[in-house]
DNA sequence: ATTAGAATAGATATCGTTGTCATTGTAGCA
DNA sequence: TGCTACAATGACAACGATATCTATTCTAAT
């Protein structure tokens, strides 16, 4: 049977010490001796005791909770987000509570707020494309400390967390041209994120600092889904004059829709068309042809914006730049061929 | 600027009634005229008031959180998994926070136990492979209340949820015999999961019920992942006499396996062979040919999970049997054909 | 009228911590 | 020796809710 939980008080008589020594040893706070320190740090083992959270929260004003707020429908990269924000959370005692939405529902910012409160969160971290919904984001800092990944925008203000989505689209065109190709169609993603402006960008520049001529054929629309990326794909490779001879996803999902689009049309990949993507989500590797990608380090990302807004809400460090741009990283595999 | 936050205290003052009225309000107790709820009401949404959950949880012994444990690599079954869980847990006021683990490690008890303590949890619900540990499941619930989701054996003790994997495999593998096929290749799921017996007998079972000898090399073993489903696929494929002409993965992950597989072999699916998956995972129909295969109402059952763990920490309802087993149903897609 | 019993409301203790402020002990120094 | 400075410790209130118990008011039956 469960004997009652041991209490701060339990473990104060048991070393023979008053409640707020034992309540600065369990905080870490100056002014304790070692001999004690270690007399308590016995007497808690000893005694099995944890530190009751709710009693600990109503006191300090804290929750320890950290609200993640997300409307992203890649699974893959949102288990990445979750794990890495998890991790650090745990370790600093902290946790996490979920906040799936819906991006275009116009009453999110009061649902937020009210979510805010209901739960007593301490702060918030937001994700693609969430983060990029600029009013939104003015709005809730007023109310709690913000962090936010990847967001189109980077601002002084907000906590945030980015990778360079516009230097590895570059690279990945510039991969591309170096491979010989000249007609490079390019699927475009979600008009919400700001990722899908930063990654057309870098693929434009490449092109222009390689003196190719832009053609807006090349360009289609795509929101991130699969399906989406099928429908893009059929209008590309329909295109006759002059024929697209690389595609160039946005991310892997709707690569993968392009790879669908291309076994139902007959058209080899990558003999008569290359492919890349972008996301390195486990579809890419797993496709057949197996997808030459971009890859992100999504959970050190999501791992380090958790620190340092757990940092913040401590104010532990009054550290000024701890935002922090992280690097991509370009997969090769089968689907692109040179010519 | 935030003014500070009302309590309960400032509500009471404003609606003119104790505290405890308008406790009573909070928690819908009885003992409370109309006049009075709907004056104090009026006063909650005026001063914007929300019940202090640290406060609540302290004086009442809960901590409004229930914990989901889960050590499984498909992030599709697990986001379904978690929105249900999420949704039931935000509507009865509870927050939910994850534990991702690994089963295999042999601390994994203590860490739980550690876990539930720390984070003061009111319940706890088990996902597949975990929810197949015997000693663990027996261990914990004496520590707390435990619902366990598709645990391979069913007992009257932990509340669980749980899906028909024997029949909806039964009915897969005589659908596939109703069109045809005899020689049928399966592939295991891995051996910790409760579902990857029940599948396999299901199967089996079909077969005898037809009077189709088994053949043991057309059993080959798997463990859910998308490798280890193209590798059993290379085995089965190049079984000569009598040749398989059709193929039975455990899910759909490594039914996805089976296809880069085929492919690379320049076999057709369904022309020479024919795919059945389990799962109905987005993977599944993104294939090309799509993929048919067995959905199950994942979001359904662990909302329900949620909810009778919720109830049964609230004893709200000493109802018995509310133990579920939920229908499967088959999903026909371009993957099969007739011979 | 009278009164039992239900319905309603309130006073106060309490949950397990941390914050504030006071007290004690000890080493260093003139 | 006497004093200061600072490290170490403790007493007690407070956080914001619920539980327990008591005190009113209201209703309906006598």
């Amino acid at each position: 049977m469960d004997n009652k939980k041991a209490t701060i008080k339990d473990v104060a008589s048991h070393s023979e010490v008053s409640i707020k020594t034992v309540s600065r040893v369990i905080n870490n706070e100056y002014g304790v001796s070692k001999i004690t320190k270690s007399r308590v740090l016995k007497s808690i083992k000893a005694l099995d005791y944890n530190p009751n959270k709710a009693a600990q929260g109503l006191r300090s004003k804290k929750s320890f909770l950290i609200g993640l707020v997300y409307d992203n429908p890649d699974k893959f990269y949102l288990s990445d987000i979750q794990s890495g924000v998890l991790e650090t959370c745990a370790v600093n005692g902290f946790s996490v509570v979920l906040f799936p939405c819906n991006h275009q529902k116009s009453e999110l910012v009061d649902e937020l707020i009210e979510f805010i409160k209901r739960t007593n969160l301490d702060g918030l971290i937001l994700t693609p494309p969430i983060s990029d919904m600029k009013e939104l984001v003015k709005s809730l800092q007023l109310e709690i400390p913000l962090c936010v990944v990847s967001p189109g925008l980077l601002t002084s203000n907000p906590l945030w967390v980015s990778s360079d989505d516009f230097k590895a689209s570059y690279d990945m065109t510039c991969h591309l041209i170096n491979q010989g190709h000249k007609n490079i169609g390019f699927i475009k993603g979600h008009k919400d994120h700001g990722a899908t402006q930063h990654r057309l960008d870098g693929y434009l520049n490449a092109l222009t600092d390689n003196n190719i001529k832009m053609d807006d054929r090349n360009i289609t629309e795509g929101d991130f889904s699969f399906d989406s990326g099928e429908i893009a794909a059929k209008e590309l490779l329909k295109k006759k004059t002059p024929k697209i001879t690389a595609i160039f996803a946005s991310n892997d999902a709707m690569a993968a829709g392009v790879m669908k689009a291309a076994h139902k049309a007959k058209i080899n990949i990558p003999d008569e068309v290359s492919l890349v993507g972008f996301d390195n989500s486990p579809t890419a590797s797993q496709a057949w042809p197996s997808i030459t990608t971009i890859g992100q380090p999504i959970k050190e990302m999501a791992s380090y914006a958790a620190q340092i807004l757990i940092d913040n809400i401590s104010n532990k460090s009054e550290k000024k730049n701890v935002n922090k741009t992280f690097d991509s990283e370009l997969i090769f595999r089968e689907s692109v061929r040179k010519i």
